[in-house]
RNA sequence: GGAGCUGUGGUGUAGUGGUUAACAUGCCGGCCUGUCAAGCCGGAGACCGCGGGUUCAAGUCCCGUCAGCUCCGCCA
């Protein structure tokens, strides 16, 4: 470069440069040479501008510039001129300038890409990947980038004016069971023994609690080693935080106050305040799902009474197993095909539901269905009026346990709004889903484990049903939802021995054990713990909705494949076996796929 | 652990079991002073992810395997 500094990013030039002299610095775009004309079109993040190449501006630059392709860095100097007429572009934002270039300098050279590096490329997402650099060069993964350092700094503004401490938790600490799977390290120093990494820093943010700090916060990464989906990485971003004295309410009011502020300062939009509840029992009735997609209707009816007396074996058989009929109407969906119907039976198949039964809705309250000589014209006339079904309507219905039909008709909603293209894309629908199990039961493990996890408040009415009733314990805890994605959750904690260890008795921990895992944290609930709650938000998948991508990879800089490596550095790799002698580890795998 | 989809020049695609694998774009060379997805002319570039099998003959059919993606399980 020189001793050039450089004057202005290519993107902001505009007609008020005209008459300037400028220093550019940043990428080839794109070259367009006309022989005794070339034009280069010059990127940084800011945008684009078109730099003129003439032997009438200077012949050294005009040569130059014949060699140089796309991706070169470039340097130059020249001055911001007014387009002639007739040749100014408006589809341009520097459209109305040229840069005639008086010198430049090629800083670098550059590989010719695998990719064009513009927006809405269609490339394999295993080249963007391997290339990642480049990919972050395309307009659209810039714009991403920034809508998550303002999503960022728009949290953590809100929240320091709010007397939150922003503070670190280790990323070396100790394993614990219940939840996810750790990712370990193994400690040289301490042979045979390993660190986990966070999965969140949830209990040390309790102590922070003990300790008096009031208020923290942390932008903080987590890490879980389970398998991946489009908005689950084994490494992600939490908005982390908790304070002291506060209820259930006090949580709430403040957070909404944050998100509308997050999404203010990132996308413009503002959206109404408060947020709208509902309780967890009330989702999984209506929507199937405790992450309710509110932005359209074909909720979820119970036909369970009428089912009951039904001659349909499917039916009266699944309620006398203590099972339940429910239904969806797919409005106007009547003239499905027997394939399209057959698509929807084998959708509701992945979610455990053996069947999909089905009626259209006819003219006049007519039914055409398989299964109508089961039913009662009576019966027939409950369920299309409870499913305000008219002419042209597909009622499904779904037979079976309440967890098979919730998952079934929750999903096969959205799968037919979908299909139906009824999901308004604008829209940001938020909702708090309160009053959670605070258990379910694990039928592998043949146990009751924590809903949101082992350190959650019952509600306090319902603590005497924690020995008699597990199951019908309800959680101080409550789940943002936006557009049916869990973009948040957390609760009020316990921040009493006795409660915790009635918490970890009815999880099935014995005494030894959680001592042994988390004596540290009820030794430190002796010492004078304040009540305190709290809420942890997903970044990435926050900055995903904001961004309207459909996978939190393309709001992650360097993010991971569905099998958790990363194709950019090819780790996880082998390492020295003097590595794993130090650190007095054998293994005994085969090998796959390691090559270098 | 399971299911599905995809894999053909650098990139994106086409390719009823049958000659020399087609198209676009990019790339290289030439011409060209107002283009902006520049244009025109010419050229190079893939043995079809990998390994088996069926067949006179496989990009195409079968089996396995690898990779990417989506989903189920899993994710307190």
């Amino acid at each position: 470069m020189g001793d050039w500094k450089r004057s202005h990013m290519c993107g902001v030039l505009r007609s008020e440069h005209i008459g300037q002299k400028v220093v550019l610095m940043g990428w080839v775009q794109r070259r367009r040479d006309h022989g005794g004309l070339i034009f280069i079109d010059l990127r940084d993040r800011e945008g684009l501008v078109q730099l003129v190449f003439s032997q009438d501006i200077d012949v050294e630059s005009f040569n130059k510039a014949e060699v140089i392709r796309s991706e070169y860095v470039l340097a130059i100097t020249g001055k911001v001129i007014s387009r002639p007429e007739g040749t100014e572009n408006p589809s341009l934002p520097t459209g109305m300038v040229d840069v005639e270039v008086e010198e430049v300098k090629i800083l670098n050279k550059a590989k010719t890409p695998p990719f064009y590096i513009e927006d809405g490329v269609e490339v394999d997402e295993n080249v963007r990947l391997r290339y990642r650099y480049l990919d972050l060069r395309r307009p659209e993964m810039y714009n991403s980038m920034l809508l998550r350092h303002r999503a960022a700094k728009a949290a953590r503004d809100f929240l320091d004016r709010n007397g939150f401490l922003e503070m670190e938790t280790p990323m070396l600490t100790r394993s614990t069971p219940e939840g996810a799977r750790d990712y370990l390290v193994p400690s040289r120093l301490n042979s045979g023994k390993f660190f986990a990494l966070p999965q969140s820093p949830q209990l040390f943010k309790q102590i922070l609690m003990v300790a008096g700090m009031d208020k923290y916060f942390q932008i903080v990464r987590c890490f879980r080693d389970e398998d991946l989906r489009a908005d689950r990485q084994p490494e992600f971003t939490q908005i982390d935080l908790e304070m002291s004295f506060v209820d259930v309410e006090d949580v709430l009011i403040l957070m909404e106050e944050m998100i509308q502020l997050i999404c203010k300062e990132t996308i413009g939009v503002v959206p109404k305040l408060p947020f709208p509840r509902i309780s967890y029992q009330e989702a999984m009735d209506r929507f199937g799902l405790d992450k309710p997609d509110t932005r359209f209707g074909l909720e979820i009816k119970d036909i369970s009474d009428v089912a009951k007396s039904c001659g349909f074996k499917v039916f009266n058989g699944a309620i006398e197993n203590g099972g339940q009929v429910r239904a969806i109407n797919a409005k106007g969906c009547g003239a499905y095909s027997r394939k399209d119907i057959d698509d929807l039976t084998a959708y509701a198949n992945i979610y455990g539901a053996k069947g999909l039964a089905y009626f259209i809705v006819g003219p006049e309250g007519s039914i055409k269905t398989p299964i109508t000589k089961f039913f009662t014209q009576e019966d027939l006339n409950i369920i299309v009026e409870r499913l305000q079904g008219e002419e042209g309507d597909l009622l499904l219905f779904v037979a079976d346990n309440s967890d098979i039909v919730a998952a079934a008709l929750g999903n096969l909603r959205l799968h037919v709004a979908e299909k139906m293209a009824i999901i308004p894309e604008d829209k940001f629908n938020f909702v708090w889903v309160l009053d959670f199990p605070l258990l379910e039961y694990d039928q592998e493990e043949k146990r009751y484990t924590a809903k949101h996890h082992p350190f959650t408040s019952p509600r306090e009415e319902d603590l005497d049903l924690l020995d008699s009733d597990p199951a019908a314990v309800r959680a101080r805890a409550y789940d943002l939802v936006v557009n049916g994605m869990e973009i948040g959750g957390g609760s009020i904690r316990i921040h009493q021995r006795n409660i915790q260890e009635k918490m970890f008795n009815a999880l099935g921990l014995s005494k030894e054990e959680a001592d042994e895992k988390f004596g540290f944290l009820m030794e430190a609930f002796e010492y004078g713990t304040p009540p305190h709650g709290g809420i942890a938000f997903g970044l990435d998948r926050l900055v995903m909705l904001l961004a309207g991508k459909k996978s939190i990879r393309d709001v992650i800089p360097f993010p991971k494949t569905a099998s958790a490596t990363c194709l950019l550095t090819n780790a996880p790799d082998i390492v020295d076996d003097a590595q794993l002698k130090e650190l007095h580890i054998k293994t005994d795998v085969k090998l796959k796929g390691t090559e270098k």
